[in-house]
DNA sequence: TTTGTAAATAACCAATCAGTTATTTAAAGG
DNA sequence: CCTTTAAATAACTGATTGGTTATTTACAAA
């Protein structure tokens, strides 16, 4: 009656504050973000989240490494050894689209690391190193299509994958804002298939011949 | 000696305050932002800000409004009443690659409204009633490129309006993590000509037939 | 069973926050 | 000159903030 004491679990309450910091985080920014409601959130005491993570700058680079971590290995994850070229970049786009829509608190987490100026990444030698395989990806299949004769010449794989990043980019990261200026619900199902498809378009269009 | 007080300037009191908010809540998020940092910047007192805005959401709203206005002013000075419509798109690609590159604080302060799902937009009269003219321009634009057989047929203009936002907002609103994980400086002179270069031909790809 | 270690807790703190109260004072109209 | 209005100021408030101190307690190794 006395004790409602919890079980001991260190690597439990250790990934239960880290689920709430990226919520919270993605949920109020970096600024507006509250020590006091991640520990609420993860059913832990304050106290704990210090002494895992150090302060909540070093949180909020946790939260970061997880989400970057998470995208990279769903990327791996990709099996893009096709024979269609044109193919193979269709399902890289929509794969990003599709992993943007699912993860909104990725975005949102980038969005606030980019209002810091990415200080807590340049720190991080983890996420320093997280490639992503994208652009080698890009490039095999860049040079697949050319040889084909399906393919434009002189595609930069770097650039190609911000273009990427970007169509998918943009429309979720500014959906609301962007639904009250057009006046219609773009996170509507049509909406965003239109879109989708949109954007598949716009990068096939530049890609071909 | 005693009393070192200002002149009266209702109107440039009020212009102070709302060019300090756009700086503070661009530079720190809505979360983020203080209200004291923003009278002291000001230079002005703090109660002047309550008397003119209301409180710190209301004062954000106006710095939106504020954005918002500038831009549509700029993009309504665009003359693109040229001949060419690849020439048309080509101006209008640079003129918003430029916008966003000059002013930081506008994409800065979008994100910020979409982190909080754009409530303070939605109460609005004001930037509900402000459409962007490139829509319209895109139509007739469009419109010109098929019938002189240049253009590829069935292209939305809102959907081209969002990709060409896209190629450029993205660029500029994560600059600072993509140098980071390309470990290359993405503000510099070249890299940003090269991708605006990319940007023009991206949108210009997708476009001709 | 004993004991050392670290996981967990509650209560606390100085600093800071958005917003307010009470007062003074510059300037325009008569 | 006088009066009225609103622009400007300083000092304050209750609530909240990120972070800490001091203490208790679960559990594995001996």
């Amino acid at each position: 009656m006395k004790k409602p004491t919890k079980k001991r679990d260190p690597e439990a309450t250790k990934r239960s504050i880290l689920e709430a910091a990226v919520k919270e985080f993605s949920t109020y920014g970096l600024g507006g973000a509250r020590v006091d409601r991640i520990a609420e959130r993860a059913d832990a005491n304050k106290r704990m989240l210090y002494h895992y993570f150090g302060n909540k700058d070093a949180l909020f680079l946790a939260a970061l490494e997880e989400a970057y971590t998470d995208i990279r290995n769903a990327e791996r994850k990709l099996e893009l050894e096709n024979v269609d070229p044109v193919d193979s970049i269709r399902r890289l786009v929509t794969f990003t689209w599709d992993y943007y829509e699912e993860n909104p608190h990725f975005l949102s987490l980038l969005n606030s690391e980019n209002l810091h100026k990415a200080v807590h990444i340049k720190r991080s030698k983890h996420i320093q190193l997280l490639h992503s395989p994208f652009v080698e990806m890009l490039r095999r299949i860049i040079e697949k299509g050319q040889n084909q004769k399906v393919f434009r010449a002189r595609v930069d794989p770097v650039q190609l994958y911000m273009s990427i990043a970007s169509v998918c980019y943009f429309y979720f990261s500014n959906i609301h804002t962007l639904s009250v200026i057009f006046g219609r619900d773009l996170s509507a199902e049509e909406a965003r298939e239109e879109r989708r498809n949109h954007a598949v378009e716009v990068i096939l269009g530049y890609l071909r011949v």
